[in-house]
DNA sequence: CATGAATGAGACTTCATTCAT
DNA sequence: CATGAATGAAGTCTCATTCAT
């Protein structure tokens, strides 16, 4: 076995699953200066020394958090963004799956709203391309609504960097608010917004 | 000093206002938590012993710099957010101030944009509540645009939340990228989409 | 196995030889605390907790690698040390057993001359009571050569620390420099001056 | 001023002094690894974070005793060494001049004889460097001895290191043995017997 | 007002040792 | 006998803050 403990947990979860979770836990409610490790590790129901046969440094276990969360995220994003369904289906089921990815990891997206505070260049560099990346898939869902006629000749950087702040500032109020409204619903009045504009058609 | 006469400060700043500008950028070079109080007095010119005479500690510091830019931002965005003309006016008015105001002050942008890292969970609070009430301002405007038939029926907050959302968006591709592109020109092609939308007309 | 009724150890080599080998080779290359247990194991092709099995702790691990050391450079010492030769003779040999014995143990030579790092204060006791032991041995000789007339009327124990400082010293230059010298003529020459002396004889 | 403190003391040595003073005195007590930088600290009567004013870390602590202590011991081998006396004359000088400065630092010397432990690999470089420096002036000595003819042909290193040997084995039984001998009568004997050799003269 | 030497709480990390399998 | 995952004591070093000058 590569790892220690790789097998199954009488309690259901590995070790590594659990310090995860009690490291992403703990860095979401103290952010990562502030959190400990013994801290992590009591969370986790393991010695202090143990995190380090799972990782190697205290920056080691933030940077796998946000490998594995933005993994899935831009995962998603790009399944749903690649489909051939006209530009505004597309955006609309973007939102969706980004504000219900937010609402279903709550204390990640609070962490990711964070910044890459903590991390190393080398990694802040590699969360600055992802987000590039996600970027570049939104405008390009854009521009193809351009190409197909679907949508105005706008400038499709624009719409994308819109519609994810948009994005971003829901998640925000989504993950810090108190009163929840449904992230379907909120994603399909966003992208309306976004497409058809707030100013009245004559 | 070489000029009696010349006040308490010949160099044409108090050790307050250096002290505070020394801050805002180590905090925004190395992050609050990696920036050294020693650090900060030496870029301001004074002794380490010195900074807690005007500021009782390092947090008290980074609140006063959030304190001191974000009064400056939000009595902006209300000035120019108050008029009596068209939301959409209103709006373009909105986007450029904020822009403007965040490349004049790009190292404070900057540093806002990392969350609030290293803050007191009371000084927090009191941020998510200004910011919400710069969203209301801004979902005002947005309600009256409404109200007075220059807007759709839109949901005025959301409204608010994608506006502000794309001009944060913008903000950080300002403030981060290298290729710069006139805040002016970026404000009013953001309200153009969010009004006009970006889809076709027909 | 592949060769089962080949005995247990079919690789020629005891498990407890096998640590021993490895662990020297460790705290040679590493020092004592730079060396670690995980390597050793490593290096012996066993479990950690084998480690465990046959030595109580890393530092009897390391006591005992001094003793058999040191056991067979004693016995060898005393066995060309007590003949009935000249006391020159028996220097010659003495030497000669000593550099050889470094250079047919170079790693064990090094590690003793790191000194008694991380030893109990009971051992390190040990190793000064058996190093004057070897000092004794070789100060019987002198004092026997003076006794026989064959040496003039200086003081044994110094000859015993000069001539051991020497072999010490051309030990180091044997076991760490590159250009090798024979062993053998190295004794011969340092037996002849320090029997002879390096002033001319008028 | 380059160091903090560097002002007299009240009680009359600077704090880099004690500091020095109290770390030679556990490293030699507890060897390199086992002292703490929590004793030293409390031994030389400061906090602990004191001294990382006055040395970088612990190596760096380790390294300038060092430094410090064979920077006396080479300029006094070398000034003894450089006389036009004969040979014979310098080489007493010399041994004495080591023996009484190990009886003068018997911490230090204890502490040189445990061996480089815990030195970056570049100061063991610069340990075996200046060690080597120490056997040339010796070797000088001889072999301007050999030249001015009052030696006979020997080789000359060969010399240098039994000397150095010899007196490296007078001071281990120098600073850790309790019947203590006067180092000028222990320094004229062993030269005596290098240069005038242990047997007998027909 | 100003200074900066001094402090010590606190955090990360290592690694010898144990023990259930 | 053998293993190696788990542990936690212990140690180094940082840095915000204080206070005598």
């Amino acid at each position: 076995m590569s790892h220690p403990g790789a097998g199954p947990e009488s309690d259901g979860e590995s070790k590594e699953a659990r310090i995860l979770r009690s490291a992403l836990s703990e860095f979401c409610r103290k952010g990562f200066h502030r959190a400990t490790m013994e801290d992590i590790a009591a969370g986790a129901g393991v010695g202090k020394g143990t995190l380090y046969l799972y990782f190697r440094s205290k920056q080691a276990l933030l940077e796998e958090i946000f490998r594995l969360g933005l993994e899935g995220y831009t995962a998603g994003i790009r399944a749903v963004a690649g489909g051939s369904e006209p530009a505004r289906t597309r955006l609309g089921k973007i939102a969706a799956f980004a504000l219900e990815y937010a609402a279903a990891n709550r204390e990640f997206a609070r962490l990711a709203q964070e910044g890459p505070v903590g991390m190393r260049e080398e990694f802040k560099r590699w969360l600055l391309d992802l987000q590039g990346r996600i970027l570049e898939t939104v405008r390009q869902v854009a521009q193809e609504g351009v190409e197909a006629g679907q949508f105005r000749k706008v400038d499709p950087e624009l719409v994308a960097n819109l519609f994810m702040g948009g994005i971003h500032s829901a998640v925000t109020a989504l993950v810090w608010g108190e009163g929840r409204r449904d992230p379907r619903e909120v994603a399909d009045a966003l992208t309306d917004i976004v497409v058809e504009g707030a100013g009245r058609r004559d």
